[in-house]
DNA sequence: CTGAAAGCGCTTACAG
DNA sequence: CTGAAAGCGCTTACAG
């Protein structure tokens, strides 16, 4: 079954040693034209392929990382998924892809499956594990990568989103149409440095300098989905009537809020305008289409993994937070 | 960095041999109570983990299998991955998740990479790979189970749906509803052997059986997203008004078939019903809601991959497709 | 520029 | 029931 044809049998064929051919495969040590070439011909001949197992057993590398979201059915992290991979298969990466949902014991769970398999370093999206897991973890097996969460230390370094900046875009926006009451749909509450806690705090600070203090009432907490946004755009908007537009965290809670709205007989935009964040392929598809915060995930996925291939090259250097300032508000019907 | 206590440490810890420790790691041979508990203590004490990757250079088993879907932001593939995963975590195998992108070329690179990893089986979703590629695979690397797409072979195994058993759910639910001329937005034109073709056969069957024989001009072939049902949508209704419904492959291309009705000044269902294939979250969130087919994909997922570990227990054995009959109309607005 | 030796961390027969 | 030997397929110094 499988194939079998090593090393050896190469150096055979092409009448050298078997260390000559592990050099031409590495591209290291001197070896003359001639033989290098013969050598060449002889993998060829025989559709030889180096077994990585075999490599990763000495070199203590496995060319492969761990790439952690919480939900991969989200086009949010979809995106970053993608382009996170893309990057990768030109460095020759192979990636262990795992959907935690969110849940920090399926986290460290992938994460002890993942220092199993002896992956070379793992990005984290969204992680919600004890600190102290990540540093043991860091020090004890490889580097990691965390976005979604800002927090440093000894082989763990942070990629994430300029918050303040698309914070700054929905406020003004907002703010310049005329709102004065403005909800706010937000994640779960979690700790201080996990993104829907920074996101949040941009968010008020946004509307803070544009004059428009948002009372503690118009902040709610939910799912990160189109049920949450349902149900939480549901609660606000009975209990808050006042308000005139809703942030969503997301566009899945946008389009949930919207449909709070017409369950309410609210008109969006008119009687509520409704913004998200995002830009997925149906918010110009829904009805009313979504306005919303068009921001690169794909990207944002490449520089993780460009942190993650520098810190496993290099696992001593220094690496600060690296944030992207990025976004940019799509005008659609929704506000 | 890397944790290395090795199975030597063990032993010497334990005061037996490293072979004696590998038995009891592995459940092999006959160990006395009082030895194996010496050495589950060993290990314990010095937070031993034995090394996967040393492992499989001698067992030819790395408990990894690839999954390849071609889009993982596609709410019908994600759940099917999470089906899959959540079967294999049990039985202690990890997967490397591989977005194809719908494209034969990164779906062969992927094969050859896992191949290069030395999984121990492959779960390919929508295969676009020519038929030879698999076979040939399937011979020298390890054995392959193929969703929506209904070929066999030595080491080879189909899983699949049973389309004939939602097609006449649909086809009897809207012909009930009085509907005689049905346009039906399938996927991309593709083999005989691939899900589209499949389900299609099916559907005309389904519409012909219920005596409702669709015109060749009522079956139109796009991408299977929102953006494509909408375009395919709009020429339809464009060039056929004589339609009263659609049903589309799946709930994204209905959501973008809506839209068109909408852009064309046609009300749904009055004067056009749509029909999708899922039941993805979103169906009961955008306006109108939702008409569609359930099928349980998670569980698709889980059937898939518990065939995948049984070719991989039993390489040999003899492995007949196995088709999920299952479905169940959801009734909402569009239809 | 190229070969012989040792070793990565395990498991698999083979003895006893 | 347990240990000594060989080997999985590579790479890494070390000689020459």
């Amino acid at each position: 079954m499988k194939h079998n044809i090593t090393i050896r049998d190469v150096a055979r064929f092409a009448g050298v040693s078997h260390q000559t051919v592990s050099r031409v495969i590495n591209n290291k040590g001197e070896i003359s034209a001639t033989t290098r070439q013969r050598v060449l011909d002889a993998m060829q001949e025989l559709d030889y392929r180096p077994s990585r197992i075999a490599q990763s057993l000495t070199t203590r590398r496995t060319f492969t990382v761990g790439l952690l979201v919480p939900n991969i059915a989200n086009p949010f992290f979809s995106e970053i998924v993608e382009g996170a991979q893309n990057l990768s298969e030109n460095y020759g990466y192979n990636v262990f892809l795992c959907n935690t949902k969110w849940q920090p014991e399926k986290e460290e769970r992938f994460l002890e499956s993942l220092a199993d398999h002896h992956v070379d370093g793992v990005i984290i999206n969204s992680s919600r594990v004890d600190r102290e897991v990540l540093l043991t973890f860091a020090k004890q097996n490889c580097p990691i990568v965390l976005g979604g969460r800002d927090l440093g230390g000894p082989g763990i370094s942070h990629v994430g989103w300029d918050h303040a900046y698309g914070s700054q875009l929905v406020a003004g926006y907002l703010v310049k149409k005329g709102h004065r009451a403005i909800g706010v749909l937000s994640g779960p509450q979690t700790a201080p440095d996990m993104s829907n806690s920074l996101r949040l705090d941009a968010l008020t600070n946004a509307l803070e300098s544009c004059g428009v203090v948002p009372r503690p009432e118009w902040i709610v907490h939910s799912i990160l989905n189109a049920e949450g946004g349902h149900a939480a755009a549901l609660k606000l908007l009975q209990e808050q009537p006042e308000l005139t537009a809703i942030i969503a965290h997301n566009d899945l809670m946008a389009i949930g809020a919207i449909r709070a709205c017409r369950e309410l007989k609210l008109r969006v935009p008119e009687d509520c305008a409704v913004i998200g964040f995002n830009d997925i392929e149906l918010a110009s598809m829904v009805h009313p289409t979504l306005t919303t915060v068009r921001i690169n995930r794909y990207r944002m996925g490449q520089e993780m993994m460009q942190r993650m291939l520098e810190m496993i090259e290099k696992p001593d250097g220094d690496y600060p937070a690296k944030l992207l300032t990025d976004g940019e508000i799509i005008q659609r019907e929704s506000a």
